[in-house]
RNA sequence: GGGGCGGUAGCUCAAUUGGUUAGAGUACCGGACUGUCGAUCCGGUGGUUGCGGGUUCGAGUCCCGUCCGCCUCGCCA
C-alpha cells in the first residue's frame, strides 16, 4: 500500500507517530506561512498542515494544490494546538504535520468539487459521475447498500438457502413488460431477451429439488422511467419449497426486522402488520399505501343518492361512488386558489370530474360553494360521516370505482406530504395479501394476470376459475414500506392442469402455451413441489432506508428517465459490421411503421 | 405518447411591464497574510441567456419548433 492510515483513522493517541496517507485534496487554506489542506478519502477527512518549520521547499511545493488533486503525505500525526481542535471531523482532534508531499495526479479545476454546498444539476452529476460519487453522500449510500446486501446474504445462508446464478440471456415472453433484446449472432433473426426477473429459472430450481434458494439478481424491463424505476435493477429473489404464503412471509418478516435492527436501531413488532388488496383499495384507494399516516378514503355513495348535487347523486345512482377525505385542521392552509391546483391535479393527472370541498366552520357547518345543493341535514349527515371538526377540510370526487381509487390516492399521498403528516425519517412496514387473480384489461376485453401467469389461486377459490374468475383471490403477498411497492411475491401452481387452465383463462390457447412454456408445463408434470417465492427490490429497499426521495440516488451508475447514461452516452450506435453480423438493419426514421407518420 | 417544471458565467442562482453595458456568491487567475477549517482582505478573467426560427424600434423575458434534465399520467404480468 502507498499509505499507512485512511483519511478517516488517525485519532489523539496516534500522536508522535510517522504516517503516510494518500487522498483528494478537498480543501485548501493558505495563510501566506502555513497552508492547512484537507485530504479526502471514503473514510473521512485529515487535516494536513504544511509549516515553514518543515521548510520552504515543502510549502513551495504545496502552494499550488487544488482542489481534487490526488496526493501522497508523509508526515507525523501532531495534536492541534489549544483551541484548534475541530469537532465536526472524526479526525478533528489531530493533525498531519506534512514532511514529504507527492502529486500523484493533478487535477484542473473541476466541473464541480464534491465538497461544495449546492448540489450541481443532475445532468452534470450523471456526466462525471465520478465526482458525484466522491460525495460523502454518495459514499455513505454504496457503503449503506453494501452492508444491506451482506446482511441479506447472512440471513439466507444461515437458513440454508443455495445462491444460485440464472441465465441473463433468456428467451422472450410477450406477457408484461417490454423486453430488451439482444440479438442472436448464430441464429440470425433470433433474439435473447434479457429477463425481467429470473421467474422461471427459479421455479425450475425448485422441481429440481433446491428448496431453498436466493439470488440477488439484475433484472431489465423496457419500460418508462419513474424517480422509484430504473430499467436495469437488482431484486432479491427468493424460492422455497414446501411452503405456503404464511412462510414466506415469516421468513421476510424475519429479514426486515434484522434490516430495521442494523440499520436504524429499531426492533420492529413482527409479525409486521397485514391487510387484504380489497380492504387497502376500500381505505386507500391503492395497494401500496403509505401507512405512515391516516387519512383514509371515506364512501359517503349512500348520502349522495339523496342529494340535489347532480355530480353526486348521478355519480352514486349510476354505479359510480361518492368517496372522499377528511384534512383534518387543513382549511385555513387551502385558499380557493390552492383548491383549484389540487382541483386541476385530481382532474388532470388521475381522469377524475372534479373536486368537490367543504370547509368545516364554526358548529361544524360546511362551507362550500355547492353547499346550496344539500338540505341542512344532509350536511350535518356528511359532517358527521366526515368525522368533521371546525378547520378541517373534506375533499371529495364522484366517479367510477377506479377512477375515486385513483384520484383519492393521489391526494392523499400529495397532502400527506404538505401538510407534513408523518415523520419523513419513519418507516412503515406492512403486506397487502389476497390480490385479484386477474384483472380485465378494457381494450381486449381479456383476463390478465395481476402478479404473473403462475400465481396460485386460493384454494377455495379453485371453483371460481371455471364461474368467476374475476373473484378470484391469489395467494399473493406484496410487501409495501411507505407507499412503496417494496417486493412481492406468490404460492406458485404446481399443478399441470391448473397452470394450463389458468393459460386458458388469460387466452393463451394450448399449442401457444405449450410453444413459449413447454418446458415449464414438461417440468410441472415431472414432479414439481408445491412451492412459491418473493421478489425484493434492492435498489428500493437503500433508497428506503437509506432515507433518499429517487432510486437513482440508491444506485452508482443510474440512467436518466430517457434510459440513457449520460457518463458512458449509452445507448450508442455500433459499426456496420456489427450491424451485418446480426443481420440487423435500422430502418430511416420515416419509414418506421408507428402510429401518425405514415409514409 | 400526454401534462407540468426547469435550462442565464466552470458551479449555484438573480435580472421589475419587453427597455441602459445581463448581476451576485462561489470556483479560477494575480497579490497580501503563521492556526485555519465555508479562512480572511485587495484586484482580475470569465456570457452563442440550451439550440433554430418568429414577433418587435428593442427579446434572457413574448410566440412556434427542437434538444436535454426532472416530476407525473399512460406503461411497469
Amino acid at each position: 500500500m502507498l499509505r499507512t492510515h485512511t483519511c478517516g483513522q488517525l485519532r489523539g493517541t496516534d500522536r508522535g507517530r510517522e504516517v503516510t496517507v494518500c487522498g483528494w485534496v478537498d480543501s485548501y487554506r493558505d495563510h501566506g506561512g502555513t497552508l492547512f489542506v484537507d485530504l479526502r478519502d471514503r473514510y473521512g477527512k485529515t487535516q494536513l498542515v504544511f509549516a515553514p518549520e518543515a521548510g520552504q521547499d515543502l510549502l513551495q511545493q504545496a502552494r499550488p494544490l487544488r482542489s481534487e488533486d490526488v496526493i501522497t503525505v508523509t508526515g507525523v500525526v501532531a495534536l492541534r494546538p489549544e483551541g484548534t481542535v475541530n469537532p465536526k471531523l472524526e479526525t478533528g482532534e489531530i493533525e498531519v504535520r506534512a514532511r514529504r508531499l507527492e502529486v500523484l495526479n493533478k487535477c484542473p479545476s473541476p466541473p464541480f468539487t464534491p465538497g461544495q454546498a449546492d448540489l450541481p444539476g443532475e445532468d452534470l452529476r450523471l456526466k462525471y459521475r465520478y465526482l458525484d460519487l466522491r460525495r460523502a453522500a454518495m459514499q455513505r449510500t454504496l457503503m449503506l447498500r453494501s452492508e444491506l446486501v451482506f446482511a441479506i446474504r447472512q440471513h439466507f445462508a444461515e437458513l440454508d438457502f443455495i445462491d444460485v446464478e440464472t441465465p441473463i440471456l433468456g428467451r422472450s415472453t410477450p406477457e408484461g413488460a417490454r423486453d430488451y433484446l439482444v440479438p442472436s449472432r448464430v441464429h440470425r433473426g433470433a433474439f435473447y431477451a434479457l429477463p425481467q426477473s429470473p421467474q422461471l429459472y427459479k421455479q425450475i430450481l425448485m422441481m429440481a429439488g433446491y428448496d431453498r434458494y436466493v439470488q440477488i439478481a439484475r433484472c431489465f424491463r423496457d419500460e418508462d422511467l419513474r424517480a422509484d424505476r430504473q430499467p436495469e435493477f437488482t431484486q432479491l429473489d427468493v424460492e422455497m419449497s414446501f411452503v405456503d404464503a404464511e412462510d414466506i412471509i415469516q421468513l421476510i418478516d424475519g429479514l426486515m426486522a434484522r434490516l430495521a435492527k442494523k440499520f436504524q436501531g429499531v426492533d420492529l413488532p413482527l409479525p409486521l402488520p397485514r391487510m387484504t388488496y380489497d380492504e387497502a383499495m376500500r381505505r386507500f384507494g391503492h395497494d401500496a399505501p403509505d401507512l405512515r399516516f391516516g387519512m383514509e378514503l371515506i364512501d359517503c355513495t349512500d348520502l349522495a343518492k339523496e342529494v340535489d348535487f347532480r355530480v353526486f347523486r348521478e355519480a352514486a345512482q349510476q354505479g359510480g361512488f361518492v368517496r372522499g377525505m377528511n384534512a383534518k385542521a387543513a382549511a385555513s392552509r387551502y385558499s380557493r386558489k390552492l383548491i383549484d391546483e389540487l382541483t386541476d391535479f385530481v382532474t388532470h393527472d388521475f381522469g377524475a370530474k372534479g373536486l368537490a370541498w367543504f370547509k368545516v366552520e364554526e358548529g361544524c357547518q360546511l362551507a362550500s360553494p355547492i353547499a346550496k345543493n344539500f338540505s341542512e341535514s344532509q350536511l350535518k349527515n356528511l359532517a358527521l360521516r366526515m368525522d368533521a371538526e371546525p378547520g378541517d377540510l373534506l375533499l371529495f370526487v364522484a366517479d367510477k370505482w377506479e377512477v375515486t381509487c385513483k384520484a383519492l390516492y393521489g391526494l392523499r399521498k400529495r397532502l400527506g406530504a404538505e401538510l407534513e403528516l408523518y415523520d419523513p425519517q419513519a418507516m412503515h412496514f406492512s403486506w397487502i395479501v389476497e390480490f385479484p387473480m386477474f384483472d380485465r384489461d378494457a381494450e381486449s376485453q381479456r383476463w390478465v394476470a395481476m402478479h404473473h401467469p403462475f400465481t396460485a389461486p386460493r384454494e377455495k377459490d379453485f371453483p371460481l376459475l371455471q364461474t368467476d374468475p374475476g373473484a378470484a383471490r391469489a395467494q399473493a403477498y406484496d410487501l409495501v414500506i411507505n407507499g412503496y411497492e417494496a417486493g412481492g411475491g406468490t404460492i406458485r401452481i404446481h399443478n399441470q392442469a391448473v397452470q394450463q387452465q389458468v393459460f386458458g383463462l388469460l387466452g393463451l390457447d394450448e399449442a401457444t402455451a405449450r410453444e413459449r412454456f413447454g418446458f415449464l408445463l414438461d417440468a410441472l408434470s415431472f414432479g414439481a413441489p408445491p412451492h412459491g417465492g418473493i421478489a425484493l427490490g434492492i435498489d428500493r429497499l437503500v433508497m428506503l432506508f437509506g432515507g433518499l426521495d429517487n432510486i437513482r440516488d440508491a444506485m452508482a451508475f443510474p440512467k436518466t428517465q430517457r434510459a440513457a447514461d449520460l457518463m458512458t452516452e449509452a445507448p450508442g450506435s455500433v459499426d456496420e459490421t456489427q450491424l451485418r453480423d446480426l443481420g440487423i438493419r435500422v430502418l430511416r426514421e420515416q419509414d418506421r411503421p408507428i402510429q401518425g407518420r405514415s409514409p
